[in-house]
DNA sequence: CATGAATGAGCGTTCATTCAT
DNA sequence: AATGAATGAACGCTCATTCAT
């Protein structure tokens, strides 16, 4: 039954119907039979790609921030940017949904409750990398002489934790954008910035 | 088949047996029976306490935070403190551990990976009190005119975020005091503090 | 706490409350908790005057029973009365709920699936009943030349067996009356009586 | 893992196994992990087949009323037979067992009460063929002009319930086929039946 | 490679019964 | 006599994992 599939393509199918199937029901609520079922595949035909059903569902999420990453990435590329144009730039990140209705949709499915362990193992895969970006931002500021930090890697955390928190406070949808204005602007002045010189 | 000790000194057994033994083995691997045994008590007599394995967890989650609370209450209730103060005064709460070796064990277990609904479960009930102390200390800057914030609600969930940061930034530690430290300094400059006026 | 009732009219009070909290959630979904609440009385009180909880049900039963055959023993007890005038009058019996809407809601209850253990205790305590009555008004009827048959205890169970056929039939409450006058027509024949002489 | 046998082998033979323990034990006391013991299956394999315990109940009954009847249907079979030869050769069925010990340990158990789940369930689904079969007589016999009755199916009801009545009479066991022409004059004389012309 | 029937440990929960008070 | 907290055996059911085909 080797087939039209390569080995790569069989697992990205697989890891595409169970983050499907886990949107739909939750991942504690869905049996690896389903996620079988919705892959068209057989049961045992998952363990051939996955040491276990935990394996699964850290390739739903290593998918999905990969994903995210190119989204991010594609935002800050733009070459030439100051250090606040990309921290500003950032702020739909964390607002998360924007334009992107798929998106918008993902982040509901990750706060269900039932999809908390999802949403965390994702929130564990995204920080380190958002933090990363985050503290290249600061030392670019750091060497333009915009911002003024004693430590660029505390303040990467708490500028994280920051603008992270919007998605925890409740914010109504609308209401959301402005939130993360007002978020960026707490953190340039965390960061030491000067709105005008 | 008599009752040894009252009511609530028996459900607070169980609870203090299953902080244990969710401790050892994590909630999602600790069976019903194991926390009655822990708690010298028949399986059934759980449910006498308890609606069902997650009122347990809860339970166990609401004594960590009442604990919790009543270190942070102590620690604001000096009267007459300026908000700048009451805020660094917060600071050891998001260290949370340092001199108290119980809750230094308590954080650590937390933050085992099966412990992640614990965890959250707690977040979940601490934030909102934590949000509240956070915005009744910015209100009393902005009346004291040491804070300058156009929104005193979303500057405490931008605190509050960039502090818990702290906890996430796997810190050594050692360093978490001066990582502390450092944040609230961040802190003090996204509401608009100046060091020396 | 010996009280105002006696041993018999605790018992007594006990299978009454036992009877309510049976229709009204079935046997197999009534805890004897729920019984002894019902009483107000302790659980362990119960055990004071059943052996268990099958005991309960028998007393139900039988006390139910006892009703009924007071009904019935009214019904057959004019003086004089013919053998043809004796069936006749059983008729009401098997259609159960005449007027009475306390005996409609009990025929209801009975019928209930989960309810079927109830109903069956009930009718192997009926039935030997029934079967005396039927089988003394057969040989009243022998006697009196009115009815023919070679075995006056076979027709009985026969004749029986007949009649309680039309609670099993499924006929509209409304048409209850006409199928028992019918199937008296037809045990009348069983039993060799010609309509008019 | 392999199977030996294929989906409806393995479903009988748990049916088979099932109807055995049941009535060794009865349904109530019959712990589904008996049933798969017997069947020397996995508890597990019982629910690939099964949908819960009473669907296996369910199966165990349908099979039962199967095998019935087939027996039935190759009775009434003789083609050219009258409607009072027919009726006559449906006497054995009450008396169910006879020469067939199979039959006869089955209605054994079926009598034993804490197996009243069962033999309900299985009049419930035998019922109403026995129904159908006993209303086609009496059709055949008013148009053959040997029965007179106003209404076939009330007729129907009333023999069905005189001559299940043998059943539970606990006539015994060499008495039975008496009993059984018995009871049959006794419905021919309800039929309008003359029994000589 | 792929399958899916089979497995069985393990779970949460119930509730009839007991007995110290 | 009455209580009701405590018991723990027993249950039905799930589902991640295996492996013979």
């Amino acid at each position: 039954m080797a087939r039209i599939v390569d080995k790569g393509a069989r697992r990205a199918g697989i890891i595409e119907a169970a983050a499907k199937v886990f949107a739909e029901r939750g991942v504690a609520n869905t049996a690896v039979s389903e996620v079988a079922r919705a892959a068209s595949v057989a049961k045992g035909t998952i363990y051939l790609y996955f040491e276990d059903k935990d394996d699964i569902v850290l390739g739903v999420v290593q998918s999905i921030v990969d994903r995210m990453m190119v989204g991010i990435d594609r935002l800050l590329a733009s070459p030439g940017a100051s250090a606040v144009e990309r921290l500003r730039s950032l702020g739909p990140v964390f607002g998360a949904a924007e334009s992107d209705p798929a998106a918008r949709e993902l982040i509901e499915i990750l706060h269900r409750p039932e999809n908390r362990l999802l949403h965390d193992r994702m929130a564990e895969r995204l920080t380190p990398r958002l933090l990363a970006i985050m503290d290249s931002i600061i030392r670019q500021g750091l060497e333009e002489g915009t911002f003024s930090v004693p430590d660029a890697r505390a303040a990467a955390w708490f500028v994280l934790g920051g603008l992270q928190s919007v998605e925890l406070s409740g914010t109504p949808h609308d209401e959301v954008p402005a939130a993360i204005d007002q978020s960026i602007k707490f953190a340039l002045l965390a960061l030491g910035f000067k709105e005008t010189p």
